[in-house]
DNA sequence: AGCCTAACCCAACTGGCCCT
DNA sequence: AGGGCCAGTTGGGTTAGGCT
């Protein structure tokens, strides 16, 4: 089996001296862990997501000065919300706020921004006593001496201890809830926003960016912040399974859901027919192509198709539609990323957020092919940011390939 | 008060099983 | 045979509580 690393290396060696660590940066502010504890973000923990602090943290390093900023896979809207909530602490007062556009495929990540916005517009007094109406229907049903009816084979089956327990667990349903709407309620009441709503405004696009971002117009944002999907088999329409459930979808409309995600996942099938149709229905041929070309010239990601085609010819992958979910993963991005090019002004900046990873042994530089990809596009690479601790291996790699670390990364692009 | 440690907690995963 | 899907391992971070 031939295995060559002199393209990856030679394209690590361009870009070289942009890869630095960060040490402002840490697992904490680039993973939704940092929202868990603030108001308004902590109602739904976005698994995937990306804190607020880290969107204010990047806008006031690169564009202090208001303007449209644009998140092509907006999740639950941190970006989004970040950007129209200024903090005076960190933007000066008399800028005026931002305005925001979202993207969102997932219900889920759509429905966690509706119900924000339609949160914050919400009459807080009413709500308050809804919520105590809410609480004392749930007492009603609340036996707190004991949930279970005992027979006699059950009597003293357990000590006290285990059946208070028992019981705490049993009424955990309502407490559960109570404990989240007096969280929403406190947030709310803390939240000192006048209740007509934003200083800026919010837009959320119900879509694939593959298909909403050749309709956005040239020129038209400031700044980009962004996390796409990871290239990692990440399945979401699995990881929300009960989420869409209970937002009433059904199985064909979850297997839908999945063949429309960013190819991420080992079950996505070829969207190659389909973008092809994008582009010719908006008269946009020459595009298509161009952007075709683009992926096809990066010898970096020729070496990472060939050597997973010889992985897989070898068994040596533990699955074989990894080849073509890691082929269309790379083609559909270059699309977002041609895309994100043009609908930028010019000195506007693109922050993304994204992880490298392996395959069968095989490290795939994500961060160098994207940003190979966006400096055919007219955004020249500024930073490859690093955190100090990258990613480690999965266990189930342990024993074939040893423990060796990837970068996690933070890329900065500019147009120029 | 400051250090240390055991006990938790948790992870943008991936190997492989189960059906058709 | 392969599409579709399930679910366990283990390193590293955090913290309560004991010890000096």
């Amino acid at each position: 089996m031939m295995i060559t690393d002199e393209a990856r290396k030679k394209l690590f060696k361009k870009y070289e001296k942009l890869i630095a660590v960060n040490p402002d940066l840490n697992r904490r502010l680039v993973s939704f862990q940092a929202n868990k504890q603030v108001p308004l973000y902590r109602w739904f923990k976005y698994k995937e997501g990306f804190s607020s602090k880290l969107v204010r943290y990047f806008m006031t390093k690169y564009h202090p000065t208001a303007g449209h900023i644009l998140d092509p896979f907006a999740g639950a809207g941190t970006t989004l919300f970040s950007a129209i909530n200024p903090e005076k602490d960190l933007f000066s007062t008399d800028c005026p706020s931002w305005s925001s556009t979202g993207i969102e495929l997932m219900p889920v990540g759509k429905f966690a921004i509706e119900a924000r916005l339609a949160a914050e517009r919400i009459d807080r007094k009413r709500f308050h006593q809804q919520m105590e109406v809410f609480g004392r229907s749930f007492d009603e049903f609340r036996d707190t001496s004991s949930r279970i009816k005992h027979i006699a084979i059950t009597q003293n089956a357990f000590t006290g201890k285990t059946e208070e327990n028992l019981n705490r667990y049993l009424n955990y349903f309502g407490e559960a809830i109570s404990a989240k709407l007096r969280q929403i309620a406190g947030d709310l009441r803390g939240d000192n926003r006048n209740e007509s709503g934003h200083d800026g405004k919010l837009t959320v696009i119900s879509g694939s960016s593959l298909e909403a971002l050749p309709k956005l117009a040239d020129g038209s944002f400031d700044f980009i912040m962004t996390s796409p999907p990871y290239c990692n088999r990440y399945d979401y329409t699995r990881t929300y399974a009960l989420e869409l459930v209970f937002l009433g979808h059904d199985d064909a409309d979850v297997k839908r859901l999945r063949q429309e995600l960013l190819s991420c996942t080992v079950e996505n099938k070829e969207k190659d027919h389909k973008l092809k149709e994008i582009y010719n229905k908006i008269g946009r041929r020459s595009d298509y192509d161009h952007v075709m070309s683009v992926y096809m010239a990066c010898e970096a990601m020729q070496e990472v198709n060939s050597i997973l085609g010889e992985l897989n010819a070898h068994k040596k992958l533990n699955n074989s539609n990894i080849p073509r979910m890691v082929r269309n993963y790379f083609l559909e991005m270059c699309f977002c990323i041609f895309e994100m090019a043009r609908i930028l002004k010019n000195n506007g900046f693109v922050v993304m957020v994204n992880d490298n990873v392996r395959y069968g042994g095989e490290e795939i530089p994500v961060d160098l092919i994207l940003s190979s990809f966006a400096e055919s596009f007219g955004l020249r690479l500024k930073k490859i940011w690093i955190l100090a601790t990258g990613k480690g291996n999965s266990s189930q790699q342990m024993g074939n390939h040893g423990k060796s670390e990837l970068r996690k990364c933070i890329y900065v692009w500019e147009k120029i």
